[in-house]
DNA sequence: CTGTTAGCGCTTTCAG
DNA sequence: CTGAAAGCGCTAACAG
């Protein structure tokens, strides 16, 4: 029924093997086999059985994308940057989510690994020694994205330098003049995307000469829901606190905190200013915009898949991993006012 | 180097036959050998090639997704729906985005024919008889969602009645009070999500005895910066216009409608009410939240794939094509203010 | 430049 | 209940 290679072969009078060729090395044939084979495909339609030729070829030119949630709206950043890349050097992506689930991830890993793609691009929060034993067996090389690994396999990551940009998020508070400024932090527990973020802004009231006060801190979730609740926890203490700004973990906890704000009835940014953290489409279609800092999506997907080939023709490329940080950078929007001294 | 079934059996001692029983159909085997087998391949950390089965089998369990654009925000949606629902049949996604280009596109049958997926769950802007060509040589099942067929070829297709749906938004619109409704519509080239949309808008007033003007329609893409512009073209009419609400063709375009008034001065919705089309997570986020018909993406993903599984059983049943309406629904929000009878 | 042959890893009759 | 053998569609030496 379906068209393979041999009726091609035979529509053209030639054997397999010289169809296979034209597909794929056609300097190799004869310019007159080479139109015959060629009128055959086309007037049979024939197109190519990517599987059978992977099975064969023993590569698949698909690199495995293990996320934590396509939900996520970083996701389609991320995804983006991939995709193209990717394309570029004519490779396909095959996608599985882990659902924030450490079960499914490892799950994904099987998943990725029976598909043969021949590299991994993994993100989620923690990676831990729990992935040791799967990592280990894997036989495929993976890279870490937006995190980096604490387990004791070794794994090259490309990711933002979180403790610095949150310490420039928050210099930069500091540079409008804001002195009274609250944080909403992930969970510290959350090595990757919670701790590190909370670190830069505590080390960058250090700097300043401004106390850190656990008071002026709240610990949430990284959702819409999450920020809402933490900023109305915040301002049962805003008497006492008298924040003028707000550096939040992430921009949907962000969007969450400016809309209690909006709800309680205070005014951003001349109320209070707040500032986000990934730079998401989404973050220039709130009101007010987003001020933030953004991490180069992009840049890191490409410096991913760029590495992922690498390993790929060089296996000890495979070696060198440590963690890579990619530079990020603040985008000034809306929801940042600058305090005037007195 | 990698471990395959013959190691396996190898070391098992039994042949590759029975390793492949255990695997597919433990039934099959005595209680002993299966024991035996199971332990070495626990032992050996055998994951099952995939790829060949597929070849072998004839079919991967794999369901291909072919969407206009992963960046657009109903993406996700949609993405989620029919993903539980596969990974609840066992079944993959292959995605492919056509970064809407009819081209892209036809690659993208392409590749996902290439790589033998069981069906394709396909959705585009107008399919045209552009497609005729390809979707007749493609010998895969292909399911129509959030859209519908335009060309010769039978497609079924699972959608929401755009025009009943806005019918039903701008009844509502009506319901509570207003009678000067403008609406930004998608460019009426646009036969699945703008014609039919601005169709029911315009029917709605018909019905309720309100005259059609055009002044009160604007056109634009689906995109927030194009709800922006428009908006701002509807604004400047708006001292004769004197609209209380404007309907428009996408959650996206609301928000961006939305931001407009803001900036010149409207609030939303005491001055100006807002609806939408789509009702992405996005639309609770917003300030204030978004008033919207919701299209049932879940649902219409689940019935999507039943559709395939149900095709892939039984060829006969891509027989049964057409266009089967899932139902909206209005989730109200704080978009849309109730004008009082004066 | 082209055909022959032997697999890639797994499944599936068909015997036993 | 288990093994042997053939084959899914394609590619890759190796001859010619």
């Amino acid at each position: 029924m379906k068209t393979t290679i041999r009726d091609v072969a035979n529509a053209a009078g030639v054997s397999p093997a010289t169809v296979s060729r034209v597909l794929n090395a056609p300097e190799l044939v004869g310019d007159e086999t080479k139109i015959k084979v060629q009128q055959a495909i086309e007037e049979l339609g024939f197109i190519p059985n990517a599987i059978a030729r992977g099975l064969s070829v023993q590569k698949t030119n698909t690199i495995g994308l293990l996320v934590p949630g396509i939900a996520d709206f970083f996701f389609n950043e991320l995804y983006i940057g991939i995709e193209e890349v990717a394309r570029n050097h004519g490779m396909k992506i095959l996608l599985f989510d882990s659902q924030h689930s450490l079960h499914r991830a490892q799950e994904g890993f099987t998943f990725l690994k029976q598909h043969q793609v021949d590299g991994i691009i993994f993100t989620s929060r923690p990676i831990t020694k729990d992935y040791d034993a799967i990592l280990s067996r894997l036989e495929i090389p993976v890279v870490l994205v937006l995190t980096q690994s604490f387990g004791t396999f070794p794994l090259k990551s490309f990711r933002v330098d979180d403790v610095k940009a949150c310490y420039d998020a928050v210099t930069y508070l500091i540079s409008r003049g804001h002195q009274r400024i609250g944080m909403i932090s992930g969970p510290t527990s959350d090595i990757v995307a919670g701790k590190p973020r909370l670190l830069g802004y505590k080390s960058a009231l250090q700097q300043h000469q401004i106390p850190i006060k656990e008071d002026w801190i709240e610990y949430a979730g990284f959702r819409f829901e999450d920020g809402y609740h933490a900023m109305s926890r915040l301002l049962e203490k805003q008497k006492v606190n008298k924040l003028t700004a707000v550096f939040t973990a992430a921009d949907e906890i962000a969007l969450g905190a400016m809309r209690c704000l909006h709800d309680r009835g205070y005014k951003v940014p001349e109320d209070i200013s707040v500032m986000g953290f990934d730079d998401l489409r989404l973050s220039h279609m709130s009101t007010p915009t987003l001020t933030t800092v953004a991490q180069p999506f992009k840049q890191i997907g490409e410096l991913a898949i760029s590495h992922l080939m690498k390993c790929m023709v060089d296996s000890s490329t495979s070696i060198d991993n440590g963690i890579h940080y990619v530079p990020h950078n603040i985008v000034e929007r809306e929801s940042v006012r600058m305090i005037l001294p007195e």
